[in-house]
DNA sequence: TAAAAATACTCCATAGGTATTTTAT
DNA sequence: ATAAAATACCTATGGAGTATTTTTA
């Protein structure tokens, strides 16, 4: 398993056609079909099932599909997020607060995702909470 | 970036050293100072730094090794998930419950991972929270 | 001088493309 | 007859190994 067939197999799912997403992807038809056929063979699942014309997604392909797009969606953020620092937009920046500021801190970071900013990693609780 | 290069840049960091990790990893030597490379390269960043014999981790590199740890657990958690479908181990099955039985549900689940169970997927929720 | 990383190269597996065949409407 | 997927085959990129050189304690 690797991210380029996820990513081959998450835009077949997302256009319901080896054709469609080929087109999409700026790749040749037939690699969408052997990278299915991988991972199908490589665990022992069918993904996919010819109907008709098209393709028919199977349970256990929509199984994957919800889990493949959340990993994709991680690399691809955490790609961007490397590329930044390269480029010198960001820096790391360590934050302590206490509870009572948590949810004025959180909105503030709200605002700096939707603005744009390269917000990366999340939080580390230091001390136990209370009780 | 691809997964086999976040694993052996993991590996890597986790074992301070390119030799000691290509021992782990059962590859040669260079194949993993050219992963590295090919990383700093792609994003401009610097992962490493020569120390003595040694090497020495940046900022930059604590960052990216958080973050490609959490990826490669989803990858390899995802991975079994769909052999166990493969060898027929499992079925989706889709629980549904009220907010009373929230605590107990969530504490059978995490006895069950504990079990080696492959619980897969997370939470729905289909009705908005009252309030 | 010994231990580790970096470099130089060769080889081969596989990802990608083109052309064609098969399937189903 | 047409639109889509599957198959066959060829090419080329890049991942892996071996051998060697450089670096530094």
């Amino acid at each position: 398993m690797n991210l380029r067939q996820l990513t081959y197999f998450r835009a077949v799912v997302e256009h319901r056609s080896l054709a469609a997403a080929a087109d999409v992807l700026n790749v040749a038809q037939p690699n969408l079909g052997i990278a299915i056929k991988q991972l199908e063979e490589k665990w022992g699942v069918t993904l996919f099932e010819r109907a008709g014309r098209g393709l028919a997604i199977t349970d256990t392909g929509r199984e994957l599909y919800e889990r493949a797009a959340e990993l994709l969606g991680g690399a691809s953020a955490l790609d961007q997020d490397m590329r930044a620092i390269g480029r010198g937009f960001t820096a790391r920046l360590r934050v302590g607060f206490t509870q009572i500021l948590v949810d004025s801190v959180a909105e503030m970071v709200a605002g700096m995702r939707e603005d744009g900013s390269a917000v990366m990693g999340g939080r580390t609780r230091h001390r136990p909470s209370p009780g």
